[in-house]
RNA sequence: UGGGCCAUGGUGUAAUGGUAACACAGCAGAUUUUGGUUCUGUUAUUCAGGGUUCGAGUCCUUGUGGCCCAACCA
């Protein structure tokens, strides 16, 4: 029993936390209102879960609200598949949006906008070419050259602004820039395009529109009429910022602020969708939610659960710091969620037969054993023991290290729930592997009426060879072989070539075969296991979440 | 070489001028009919120099290092 009393340690906030604290003692607002912007060109990952969770959880924290707002601005790249896997993971994960918009809802409004910034004489429509205008903005250390266009007059610029939205002009023809400041040492404020044309259809506008809004002067103004109090983003976006409050400012609109973090790295594993895509494309995996891939949809396949993804993203914390954080966390996470939780199966991945000689052939024999020991009320389920098992290849080594507690001739182990067993022969093929096991059982040593005496180290799992059944296991390891790979010349090379091994005849316990899609299990001795929805007429398919901790392995490799 | 952001154990995150802590990882041990779980112990941290202060991870200053910014992407 612990008699420390340690002073009652005020709540340690993040920096965000911080502000909003401050900004409503201060009473800058009355409540919080936060907004997850996904873009819906691919499916989400395990970053943006970390900013699903930040947002959602400061709007259920101090009381407030969240939206999703799908940030559609570029119908080239965005599509409704994505729109519907991003609804379903948030909600996965276990939040529900206040409001879910687009920021093609506010087209309209944006065009108003843009009419009237040319009106106030700080916009203007530049016919120049994308090299051209690069090189007449400078480099961060000169400053760049203003173009005739520049000085072009607001009602011209008007009329001209309205032929692009009429479709009088070919993509690419001429943009809508703000006319800022092509000296400031921030590149983003040197006239930053505004409206760009594309001839494309929108997956929720369709035709109407041939000139779409770029990202700087649709998110701000979108945070504004959605009056979002607090516009959380990652760090890239800083020198974004000034620009976000310069459109704000200029239209005099609700003053949404925007505010940045660190993104998630995690080791062996990549985070941008770009390259996800790629892996998806290509074909390196099997699709966006293959279980090696970091998507939300990939974990959730691969059997994570939402409360180990919430624990994940709380425990990583928010800071404005880059940050690697180690995939050993992820796998604490997930452990710690199911261990509490999963059932108890038995599953023989590598089989090895064992005959019980001095057990009568035919006979079957009842054990019990725990569901689940962490949880009492999960309570217990027969086992059938018979002459001929089936055990863990790696449960028996003909010539044993010290240490090892398992199965070697002469030797005994413990068949978990059931006998002690003593290997008193091994039968070999041709070539000299043990191919199988001829051992004695000793009836007295039945577990939980152990009159034996017997003293062993090693418990092993069973399954009676006549009972069990077979199914599809599909073990993952990652997908990377090096921490990060995203830092590689060519992030490809570093795919590592064995991060799925499929096992398509395993043994697992009868009681497996009647379980659904998702419902996962503890493999005992094994790992986390979870139904895969490729399980079907033809058998039952099972994939590895995640191992047991082994430190008999850790101790092998040193 | 313009501007911006950042710097605390191996990895993250706290400490809000007053004993550098928590988690993961590592190591050692106890318990265990899962080499799991649980429990105990333990290793290891303020980028560098200077300054202010009774006192600096924190404030000032000068460096150093890392990351970001010149897409008709978000």
């Amino acid at each position: 029993m612990k008699t420390e009393n340690t002073a009652p340690a005020g709540e340690s906030l993040n920096f965000i936390e911080e502000i909003i604290e401050a900004d409503l003692a201060a009473g800058k607002y009355q409540s919080v209102l936060t907004r997850f912007p996904p873009e819906p060109n691919g499916y989400l990952h395990i970053g943006h879960s970390k900013s699903i969770c930040l947002n959602f959880g400061l709007a259920q924290k101090y009381g407030g609200k969240t939206n999703l707002r799908f940030d559609d601005t570029n119908p080239v790249t965005e599509d409704t598949e994505y729109v519907d896997s991003i609804l379903e993971d948030v909600r996965w994960l276990g939040f529900e949006p206040a409001n879910i918009f687009f920021a093609s809802d506010y087209f309209d409004q944006l065009y108003d906008w843009a009419e009237e910034l040319i009106m106030k004489g700080r916009a203007y429509v530049d016919f120049s070419t994308p090299e051209e205008v690069a090189a007449q903005k400078g480099t961060p250390t000169t400053p760049g050259t203003p173009n005739k266009y520049r000085e072009t007059s607001p009602e011209e610029n008007l009329d001209i602004f309205r032929r692009m939205r009429a479709g009088e002009f070919p993509d690419g023809h001429c943009t809508l820039r703000a006319k800022i400041d092509l000296a400031s040492p921030n590149m983003h404020m040197r006239d930053p395009y505004l409206y760009r044309i594309k001839h494309a259809h929108h997956h929720r506008t369709g035709d109407k529109w041939c000139i779409y809004p770029m990202y700087d002067w649709a998110h701000g103004q979108s945070d504004s009429i959605e009056n979002i109090t607090h516009s959380i983003c990652t760090l890239e976006f800083i020198p974004h910022r000034e620009l976000y409050e310069w459109c704000i400012d200029s239209l005099g609109i609700f003053p949404s602020r925007q505010y940045e973090f660190a993104r998630l790295n995690l080791t062996y594993t990549v985070m941008s969708k770009r390259k996800l895509k790629q892996l998806v494309e290509e074909g390196h995996v099997r699709a966006w939610d293959d279980p090696r891939m970091p998507t939300i949809a990939g974990m959730r396949r691969r059997g994570f659960t939402p409360e180990s993804m919430r624990d994940f993203a709380t425990r990583i914390g928010i800071a404005k710091r880059e940050n690697l954080i180690e995939l050993s966390l992820l796998e604490f996470c997930i452990r710690e969620d199911l261990n509490k939780r999963a059932l108890r199966r038995f599953a023989v991945l590598n089989p090895m037969k064992v005959v019980i000689t001095n057990f009568p052939e035919g006979q079957t024999e009842w054990m019990e054993t725990e569901n689940n020991p962490e949880d009492p009320e999960a309570g217990k389920r027969p086992l059938p023991f018979s002459r001929e098992l089936w055990i863990e290849q790696d449960d028996f080594m003909e010539n044993p290290p010290p240490k090892y507690f398992r199965l070697s001739p002469g030797g005994m182990v413990r068949l978990k729930s059931a006998f002690i067993i003593r290997c008193d022969e091994t039968v070999k093929d041709a070539g000299g592997n043990v191919t199988a096991l001829r051992c004695t059982y000793f009836p007295e040593s039945r577990s939980g009426q152990d009159t034996s005496g017997l003293k062993v180290q090693g418990v092993i799992h069973w399954l009676s060879a006549e009972h069990a059944k077979t199914a599809e296991v599909r073990l993952y390891d990652r997908l990377f072989r090096v921490e990060d790979p995203a830092a590689e010349e060519d992030f490809k090379s570093a795919i590592n070539p064995d991060s799925l091994e499929v096992i398509s005849k395993a043994f697992v316990e009868p009681a497996l075969m009647e379980a659904g899609t998702g419902d996962r299990f503890q493999f005992t001795r094994l790992g986390y296991f979870c139904v895969d929805p490729d399980s079907g007429s033809t058998g039952m398919v099972f994939n590895r979440t995640v191992t047991l901790k082994d430190t008999w392995a850790k101790e092998q490799k040193k």
